[in-house]
DNA sequence: GATTACTGTAATAATATCAATTACAGTTGA
DNA sequence: TCAACTGTAATTGATATTATTACAGTAATC
């Protein structure tokens, strides 16, 4: 699994929490915890999948532009990290002779194919409002 | 995810396709296409889990001792990736003033941890009986 | 129009993780 | 006693990940 999922759900969730919407690279890295270079690459892929919108210059930065209650975790799965979840690591080798070595792979494949939609509806079922949700119950605790 | 998942995978299924049920790591090594020392790495994973024998000394080697039919991804997955799906890099921090970047982790986590039990729920679905079946189906084809 | 505060993007450096390899002690069968 | 194994750790090499730097482009504001 790819951390830039985790950047991408915990920016959206920060946006979301905005009275405006509203951040630019460097506070949203501040409060994620990484670099503003980072972010901007991020949230970049935020805004071709449509969830932000951004605006350069002065006063500039990133606006969360798609309702945090109709947002899931798979969305952002899909823009960020789709196919994450098999190792790029491979066992076999379809050119031998064995059966199984020869085999493997594409079975693996499938495997990790309906690993990878079974975790996709898990997150569907998740919303960036509930992620804020979530925490402030936390908060609350 | 952990690529040993894969290689005790296909390890199990080679064993439980041979006649008596054993192989050596260098053979076993040969067919995942690995070195064999990462092969006994990985086996001994699976003896401490119970799924494999050992017999050290010459003519030596792995056998397994579960039934394939009744041994799923689930079990593998346990012994050898537990906990790997949440990539190990953090957002957020604890100690931050802001309610967002403070409980990030933790939310995370338990995203995570529900995450992790959907995927163990669909290995438990699939045996290494079931796996060797597939490749059976798709050497045919 | 100059300045300031942003994004976009690429290149590089630093670090961490992963896999291969080597080495050798211990075990067992012949 | 030799040959063929496992068990395990250390080392090296390769790859992936993250941080950092740099700078061009854009827009608001004075």
């Amino acid at each position: 699994m790819n951390s830039e999922f985790i950047i991408a759900v915990h920016s959206l969730v920060l946006l979301a929490h905005r009275p405006d919407g509203m951040a630019s690279s460097e506070e949203i890295a501040a409060n994620v915890c990484t670099h503003p270079a980072r972010i901007r690459k991020v949230l970049g892929c935020l805004r071709k999948a449509g969830f932000v919108s951004t605006r350069e210059g002065s006063g500039g930065g990133y606006r969360i532009c798609s309702e945090p209650s109709e947002v899931t975790l798979a969305d952002v799965y899909r823009a960020m990290a789709a196919g994450s979840l098999m190792p790029s690591w491979c066992s076999g080798n379809p050119e031998m002779d064995c059966m199984v070595g020869s085999n493997m792979q594409d079975v693996m494949n499938s495997v990790f194919c309906g690993a990878e939609r079974q975790l996709e509806n898990y997150f569907a079922g998740i919303t960036i409002g509930q992620m804020l949700t979530r925490i402030k119950e936390r908060q609350m605790a």
